[in-house]
DNA sequence: CATTATATCACCCATTTTGGATTATTGTTT
DNA sequence: AAACAATAATCCAAAATGGGTGATATAATG
C-alpha cells in the first residue's frame, strides 16, 4: 500500500492491550499510519530519527521516563512533531504541565476510537484537541480576577512594575512624584502581603490581578 | 410556551440584519431563547439585571463601549453569565483580550448557524466554544521556549525570581553564596538584555522561558 | 588542544528599594 | 455630614540590588 502521503504516527503507551487497541484504531483511518509503538519514552526516543513521526500519541503514566519529560525531549529533537498527550487524569496541575511541555493536545483514556481519531484530524489541519472540560480549564486560566482588593490606580501602577519599569520611570510615566509612587507601591505590597516586587508579580500572576 | 427550561441569551450585536438573523438561529432550537437583543452595550447593561442571561452573544467592534469593555462589565455585574464573543478578526491579541475580559468562548462571524448552536451547546456543557485556530493560538502561549538562551542553572534561578526570592533566599536555597547567584543573575540580565528582576520577569514571560 | 560556556566565589561602590511614621487632599458612599 | 478609600507627599534609616572587575574550576565543543 502506498502511505507515503498518511501522516505518520507513533504510539507511546505501556499497557500493551491499549497501545494495540490505539494501533488498530489509528490504522483504521485512510489518512494515518502507526510507524512503531513503544511501551516506554526511551526506546521510542532512540527512534525517533528513524521514526520521524508527524504526530506523536503519548501517555503520560510511564514507567522510566515521563510523558510530560518524553514530550520536551521529542520536542527538542523534531520540533515539527505533534503530541497528543493521552491521559487517565484530567487534573489542572497535569494538563497545564502537558502543554507547557510541549504537546498540542490533550486527550483522556476514556475517549472512544471517534474521539481519537477526531484529535488526530484536528492536529493535522493544525487545532488543538481537547475535551471541553480542558478547553475550559485553559480558558479560565486567561480571566482576570474582578475581585481584585487593588485600586484603579494600583493596578495601573502594578502593570507598569510588570514591564520592568523603576520607582522613576512610574513616577515620570504617570506625572506624580517618586514618593507617590512609592506610597502606592507600599500600599500594593500591604494589599498583597508581599515585601517586593518580584513577589507582588507572583501574586498577582497566581491571582490574575494583571 | 414554557419557556423556564431554556437557556436564557442576550445578543449584543449593532448590525440589524446579523442580530435577526442570530435571533432566528438561536430560537430555533428547543434550548436557548433569546430574552433580548441590543446594538450597544450601554442599552444592554441597563438591562442586564432584569434580562439576567445564562449566555451573552457579543459582538466586539461596536460604537460606544466595545464588546471587551461590555464583557468586563457584564462578568462584573452578573458573573455566572456566559459571554461569547462573535467577531470578524481571529488574531490573538484580540482573542487573547477577550479571553482576559471575561469570555469564556470565541467564535469568527464567519460562523454558520450549525456552528453557532453548536457554540451555545458548548458552552451549557462548561466548555469553551472556539475555533481550532483559537483553539490552537490559546495551547500555544503554554509552551515554553526550548531555544531559551539560559543554562539549566540560570532558569532555575530565574525560576526563583519569579517566586519573589531574593538574592539571599536564593543563595541559600540553592548553598551557594550570595556572590555566586548575583553573579548568575548578571549573566541572565546580559542574555536577556535587562538591568533588573521585573524586567527579566516581564522579558521571561513575554519569551516563554519559564 | 584551544576555546567557550558554565558554575562558583569575592570585593567595592552607587543606586534603588524597602520599612516605618505622618500628614493632607480628593472623591465616594452611607 | 461623617466615614471611608484612594491618592499624594515628605522624612529618615536599613536592606537589597545593580554595575564594575576580577578569579578559579570544570565540562562541553569544535
Amino acid at each position: 500500500m502506498n502511505t507515503s502521503f498518511k501522516k505518520r504516527v507513533v504510539i507511546i503507551e505501556d499497557d500493551v492491550e491499549i497501545r494495540n487497541s490505539y494501533e488498530l484504531i489509528v490504522n483504521s483511518s485512510p489518512k494515518f499510519f502507526v510507524l512503531n509503538t513503544y511501551d516506554n519514552c526511551e526506546d521510542a526516543i532512540k527512534q525517533i530519527h528513524n521514526d520521524r513521526p508527524d504526530i506523536v500519541l503519548m501517555d503520560v503514566e510511564l514507567s522510566g521516563m515521563s510523558g510530560i519529560a518524553g514530550t520536551k525531549v521529542i520536542k527538542d529533537k523534531i520540533p515539527h512533531a505533534e503530541i497528543i498527550i493521552i491521559s487517565v487524569y484530567d487534573n489542572s496541575e497535569m494538563v497545564f504541565e502537558a502543554l507547557r511541555s510541549g504537546a498540542s493536545g490533550y486527550i483522556t483514556k476514556s475517549s472512544n476510537y471517534i474521539e481519537l481519531l477526531a484529535a488526530l484530524d484536528e492536529i493535522t489541519k493544525g487545532g488543538a484537541p481537547m475535551s471541553t472540560k480542558i478547553a475550559r480549564l485553559v480558558i479560565d486560566t486567561f480571566h482576570i480576577n474582578p475581585n481584585s482588593p487593588l485600586s484603579k490606580r494600583e493596578t495601573q501602577i502594578l502593570q507598569l512594575i510588570s514591564e520592568g519599569k523603576t520607582y522613576t520611570q512610574i513616577s515620570e510615566e504617570l506625572f506624580i512624584s517618586k514618593d507617590t509612587a512609592k506610597s502606592h507601591i507600599r500600599n500594593i505590597y500591604s494589599k498583597l502581603q508581599v515585601n517586593n516586587k518580584s513577589e507582588a508579580l507572583a501574586k498577582a500572576t497566581s491571582d490574575k490581578l494583571i
